[in-house]
DNA sequence: ACAGGTGGTGAATCGCACA
DNA sequence: GTGTGCGATTCACCACCTG
C-alpha cells in the first residue's frame, strides 16, 4: 500500500484476517472433524497486536482513498468492533453497517449458541465532508423497486464458484461469494473507477470489478493465491452491456414458526388449544411448545409432534390440526399465522 | 450500580444512549418532520466521552454480574463498534452477534444509503470461563425445530404496544419491543433468576421479565421514565403455571448408566447391537460393558468407547450409535433408557 | 433423461461433572 | 489445579451415484 500514491483510489475493498482465536478441534454430530481457519495469516499474539495492524492498513487506506472516496470492511464479532472503531477514531464516517445474512451458514454443532448465521460488512466515507457515490436507483432495482435495505441475503461460495486444486480442497479458507461483491460495486462505484482491494485472496474482488467494467488492484503477499487470483481473472468475461445482466436476489421464503405468535403476543402462553371436534386439548408455553395429556402420559413438543403424538399418527400438520376457542367457534390457528404474514409484508 | 452488591445478577440487558449525531432536521418527501432522537440523554461532547462513558458502565457491569453471567447490549452502527471493542478490552467473552431485522424499518428519505433496518445486539459471557445459561432447545422450539439464528426478524415497537401520552405523543423515543425482550430472557435466562438494566427507559425489560417469571431490577435516572415504567409493569400479569415457562433440557435428564439396563434385566447378557446400516455389531457383557471385533483384535469398554474405537473417532455417543434388532428393525438403544427413566420418577 | 438417495462441507472464538 | 469419561450436538446446498 505504501508505493501506492496519495488519493488515487475511489473505492477500497477489504477482507481483512478476523482473529478467530479457535481452540481445539471441532467434531460434526457424525464425528467428522470441521475444517476450520488455522491460516498462520489469521494468528495474532494479542489484540493489541490485532489492534496495531488495523490502525495501520487503515491509515494507509486513508491516504489512498480520493477525498470523496470510500472504504468497504467485512468482518465477523471477533474484530470487526475493533475495526469499526478504529475507523471512526481516524475520521471516516460511517455510511451504513450492512449484513450479509448467509442462506446456508454452518450450524453450531455444539448447541451452546445461536447459529452464527451472517457477517457484518462497514461502509464508510474516508471523512464526513465526502461526496460519495450511491447508485440509489440501481439498488432500489435490484430490490424489486423497494429500497435496498441494510441486510443482505446472500448464500456462501460453495458449488462451481468456489476454487478448488486438483485433488477438491478448497484454494482458500475465506473466499467470499461473488454476489457479495456485485452488490457492493454496483453500489458504491461507477464504470471505470478504480477499487483497491488490500487484502485481495483468491481475487474475488478483482474478477467481479473486471466482469462489471471497473479497474481494480489486488495487492496479495502469498504468492499461490495471487497466482489463483490471475488465473481465475483471466478467464473472466467483461460484461459490454452491465445493464443487461443483474444478479437478482435471492428471495427468501416467507416462514412463520409457531413460537413467534406467542412472542408477538398473538397468542398467550397458556392458551387452550383443541384438536379437530374438541377430542384433544393442549396448553401453549412460552417458547410455542404445546404440553398436552395423553393416555400415556404428558406429551410436550411442536404444534406438529404433539398433534401426532395425540393421534399417534407418524406425523401431523399443526397448522390444520389445532384449533382456538373464539366465542364458542373452533378456529384453526393458521388464521394467526395468516395474519402474522399480512403483518410482515 | 455502584449500590448494587458484587456478583448479585444473572443477566445484565443494557440499551444505552447510541450517541446519534443527528445533525438538522429530517423531512419525508410530503415534508412532515420526522420525529427524532433529540434527547439531551444521547448527546455526549465526542468519541472519547462516550466511550469513558462506556468504559465506565462496563466495568461496573461486569463486577455485578455473577461469574457466569452474561451481558446483552443494543446498538446502532453509531455505538456498537466502541462498546464492542470496550467489551474485548474488560474481558468479556463474546458468545454471538444477533442482528435485529426490523419488519419496519424508517426507509431512507434522501436515498443517498441503504435503509438502515437492523439492528445489533452483542451477546457476551462474563468472561471467557463463564458456564453461561443458554435454552437451546427453547430457541430451537421458538424456530419451528431448527437452530435460532443469529438473525431475528422482529417488527419495531408500534400500536398498542407504544406508550402514549393523552395528547397522543410516544412516552419514550427508543421504546423497546416486548417480543425482542421475549427472545432474549428466554435465550439466556431461568426462571426465578434476576435481570438487571441499568437504562431501564419505558421498562421493557421489566415488563417481560415479569410475564416470564423472571426478578428484575431496573435503574432509571428520569423520574419520568421511571414512574411510566413502573405503571406499566404493575399492570403485566405474570404467568402463573410454571409448566409454561419451566423448560427442562435434557442435558438435566437424570443420569442412567447403561449397566441399569443389563441390571434391570430391560437387556439379556449377549444380546447383540448394531451400529448404523449395520456396519458394526457388538456383544452386551453382564456388567454393561460391550465387547466386539475389530479388523485390529477385540474392543471391549463403554458403550461409548467401543463405538468410538470402531469409528477411529475421537468419541461417540454410545446411546444413539448402537441399536437393537428388533424383528428386523433397528432401533436405538436410547429407546430403553427413555422407558427406565419413565419407570424411576 | 430424470428422480431420488447418499455423502461431503462451510470465517466456529461450540461441556461438564466428577475424582 | 488437572485428568478422565459420559454423552450432547447440524442446516442448506451441491456433487455424485443409482435405478
Amino acid at each position: 500500500m505504501r508505493s501506492l500514491p496519495d488519493a488515487s483510489v475511489d473505492v477500497i475493498f477489504a477482507d481483512p484476517p478476523y482473529n478467530l482465536q479457535l481452540g481445539g478441534e471441532l467434531h460434526r454430530p457424525n464425528n467428522s472433524r470441521v475444517d476450520g481457519v488455522e491460516d498462520s495469516w489469521d494468528r495474532f499474539d494479542d489484540l493489541a497486536t490485532y489492534d496495531a495492524f488495523t490502525r495501520a492498513w487503515l491509515a494507509e487506506a486513508q491516504r489512498l482513498l480520493k477525498p470523496d472516496g470510500t472504504l468497504w470492511v467485512i468482518g465477523s464479532y471477533h474484530n470487526i468492533f475493533r475495526v469499526g472503531a478504529a475507523l471512526q477514531d481516524r475520521g471516516y464516517w460511517i455510511l451504513n453497517d450492512v449484513i450479509w445474512r448467509k442462506s446456508n451458514p454452518m450450524p453450531n454443532f455444539r448447541g451452546r449458541r445461536f447459529t452464527n448465521a451472517h457477517e457484518t460488512l462497514i461502509w464508510a466515507a474516508r471523512s464526513q465532508e465526502s461526496r460519495y457515490t450511491f447508485n440509489y436507483e440501481s439498488m432500489k432495482a435490484l430490490n424489486d423497486d423497494l429500497q435496498m435495505r441494510s441486510d443482505w441475503y446472500i448464500p456462501i461460495c460453495s458449488g462451481g464458484e468456489r476454487l478448488r486444486d486438483a485433488e477438491g480442497r478448497k484454494q482458500h479458507s475465506t473466499q467470499k461469494p461473488e454476489a457479495l461483491l456485485h452488490r457492493v460495486l454496483l453500489a458504491s462505484t461507477r464504470p471505470g473507477q478504480l477499487v483497491l482491494d488490500p487484502f485481495f485472496g483468491s481475487g474475488t474482488t478483482g474478477a467481479v470489478a473486471k466482469r462489471l467494467g471497473r479497474r481494480w488492484i489486488g495487492l496479495e503477499r502469498d504468492n499461490d493465491y495471487a497466482r489463483i487470483a490471475r488465473e481465475r481473472i483471466a478467464r473472466v468475461e467483461p460484461l459490454t452491456d452491465p445493464s443487461l445482466i443483474e444478479i437478482k436476489p435471492k428471495r427468501e421464503a416467507p416462514r412463520v414458526p409457531f413460537g413467534w405468535l406467542v412472542e408477538r403476543g398473538l397468542l398467550e402462553p397458556g392458551t387452550l388449544l383443541y384438536g379437530p371436534g374438541r377430542r384433544h386439548c393442549a396448553k401453549v408455553r412460552s417458547d410455542g411448545t404445546l404440553i398436552a395429556s395423553g393416555p400415556e402420559g404428558d406429551h410436550r413438543g411442536s404444534i406438529h409432534q404433539v398433534g401426532a403424538a395425540l393421534q399417534g399418527a407418524p406425523a401431523c400438520n399443526g397448522w390444520s390440526f389445532w384449533h382456538l376457542d373464539v366465542e364458542g367457534r373452533a378456529v384453526p390457528i393458521d388464521v394467526l399465522r395468516q395474519k402474522l404474514r399480512a403483518e410482515m409484508e
